[in-house]
DNA sequence: TTGAAAGCGGTACCAC
DNA sequence: GTGGTACCGCTTTCAA
């Protein structure tokens, strides 16, 4: 079996090259790399030549495995579906992008024990860095550390692990957005999210009441899905002690609210108002919109990819500021300009 | 300076593993790959322990050269926070990881001749294989060609460039979709997408309007974005011609069709029922929850990888069939079973 | 069953 | 300004 019309049996290499131009492979690699010695003009014009005809294209892992950096950049995500981790890793695939570093992805599955495989993944494909969105066992930290790989931890909510980090002051922003909605004279504010009370979210929507001398509405326990936030939301319904407004954790959460709230035939805002914490795309466009409390995805995703391409000494742990996206869900009308539509 | 105290100078290498071991380098290949050459259960042992001790991993970079196999599939798409190539996206990493292969992800942006580009970075980094979810331009496919490496096009409705490739049948299932709009005893269904006659979609709603003997309601073109679609609601609303249903190519510009809707005051669906495409899990959660005509997505992405890993000679074309995933927005009561909320 | 050694394709030092 | 060449770490043939 012989190749097919033009193409070259085999990928041309540097050898090829240096043959076809009449000049060593040294200087192939001087041209290609621009240094580290110069090229004489004419030189360089023969092996760029060659390069042309020849199709030539550096053989990545053979310069890797001399250099020892794979220009590579591994992000492990519980699940790169869910909107904000795509939102946040299509940043941070721009990001490593303009640094000249490429993206490999991974899925977790959110299970915690499978964060230790995911990592030992990446580490064998020699990534020049990790980015982990996820709150690592001490299984996942023994692994990271013998890993030997740069890695900085995203979305966390405190510097416990000794790890470069960093994350939203999911406490300010709850408690922005539980103030927005005290604003509205709201008095009874449900909160749905972690149970735990220690939870940034949960702790901020406390304190936003307390300090306005509120007792805290009911609590709905909801994992981060849009199912979730939809039992949630049936929850807070068939509670006795009804709330007119509640704060929930995340805008995939709010969704499955609102969703609820709609089939129990009530009028938004006004029945119940909402406030969530994400600033996804979508929560434009949910029914009502979302006030939210966004989270600086874009400037965290930079961050991450800075830090983690050079690292510094100091690993530090850095808290991006929420901004308060009003909407409509909160109770706050729209805009009078808009109203061209019909 | 470093965090832990544990880490070695220097990874260990496989010479390293061998001295450990008391063995030859050859014997830890023969032990870690579980071939080509039988190992002797003692020496096995000798050289697991080595390895444990050591904290050995094999450098993927060298065995890649060797072997000239990367495990690494490449990923291309216009925007992956999309939610619909999100969605995609991540059954195909998992597709690709249940074969033992890692998933480089590079956004275009959308533009075409962008893509060019990202196709020789893909190919630089000696993936064995690229998705690729865009129509490609002559320059991309010359470009695809030239790299001579393993390709299926994602998300296509023909098969014109020669390239195995996958796509739903976006025809069937605008018909479909609109079909199920006229047995609701819709006579106006107007349609919200590509302005181009020939787009799939805009074919199957035209025909299944023709083919029940109605006349094809207004068109609202509109890219494929939730605010594309938010402008082409808007659009219908202003129309004379009013219409009462409208099926739209996206579930993300549906969703700014709801909300063009929702802020004019309509109650859905029984001033304006839609259905659209896609299927996205979020299509579930907007208000009313859509009825769409879901692509097959986690079973393409299997076929796109399969193929692409195992490439064969016959460079084939598989459509997949969308299902009608029938909610409210077309006017369906929902499930009374369900109204168990408040 | 084990070992020696020849590459895989580049990089960059050291000579010229 | 250019060229020879010793690695980088691993796979696998061939010989023992």
């Amino acid at each position: 079996m012989t190749t097919v019309g033009d193409i070259p049996k085999r990928r041309a290499t540097r050898a090829d090259v240096a043959r076809y131009a009449g000049v060593s492979p040294a200087v192939v690699s001087y041209t290609v790399n621009a240094g580290p010695k110069p090229v004489a003009d004419a030189t360089r014009a023969r092996v760029l030549e060659a390069i042309r005809v020849l199709g030539y294209r550096p053989n990545a892992a053979a310069r890797t495995l001399k250099i020892g950096s794979t220009k590579m950049l591994g992000l492990i995500v519980p699940d790169s579906s869910n909107p904000f981790f795509a939102q946040y890793g299509h940043a941070i695939e721009d990001a490593a992008a303009a640094q000249g570093y490429a993206l490999l992805v991974v899925n977790t599955g959110g299970a915690p024990e499978s964060l230790a495989p995911s990592i030992r993944t990446m580490a064998s494909r020699q990534v020049d860095g990790m980015l982990i969105a996820f709150q690592p066992s001490m299984d996942a930290l023994a692994e990271i550390s013998s890993a030997g790989i740069p890695t900085v931890l995203l979305n966390q909510t405190t510097a416990v692990s000794g790890l470069p980090a960093v994350g939203s002051d999911l406490y300010a922003g709850a408690r922005s957005g539980v103030q927005h909605l005290i604003g509205h004279g709201h008095r009874s504010i449900a909160f749905v999210g972690d149970s735990d009370p220690l939870d940034e979210r949960q702790r901020g929507w406390r304190d936003a009441l307390t300090a306005a001398g509120l007792a805290p509405g009911p609590i709905a326990a909801s994992d981060f899905t849009r199912e979730g936030g939809y039992l949630a939301g049936r929850e807070l319904l068939s509670e006795n002690r009804r709330a007119s407004a509640v704060f929930v954790s995340s805008d995939m959460q709010a969704s499955g609210v609102l969703r609820a709230f709609h089939e129990a035939g009530l009028s938004l805002p006004d029945d119940f108002a909402v406030v969530s914490l994400d600033g996804s795309p979508e929560s434009e466009y949910s029914w009502p919109a979302l006030t939210t409390a966004s989270q600086s995805v874009v400037d965290m995703a930079a961050e991450a990819v800075r830090h983690v391409i050079t690292p510094t000494e100091q690993t530090r742990f850095t808290l991006y500021p929420t901004s308060l996206v009003v909407r409509q869900s909160c109770g706050c009308a729209w805009p009078e300009a808009e109203s061209g539509a019909r």
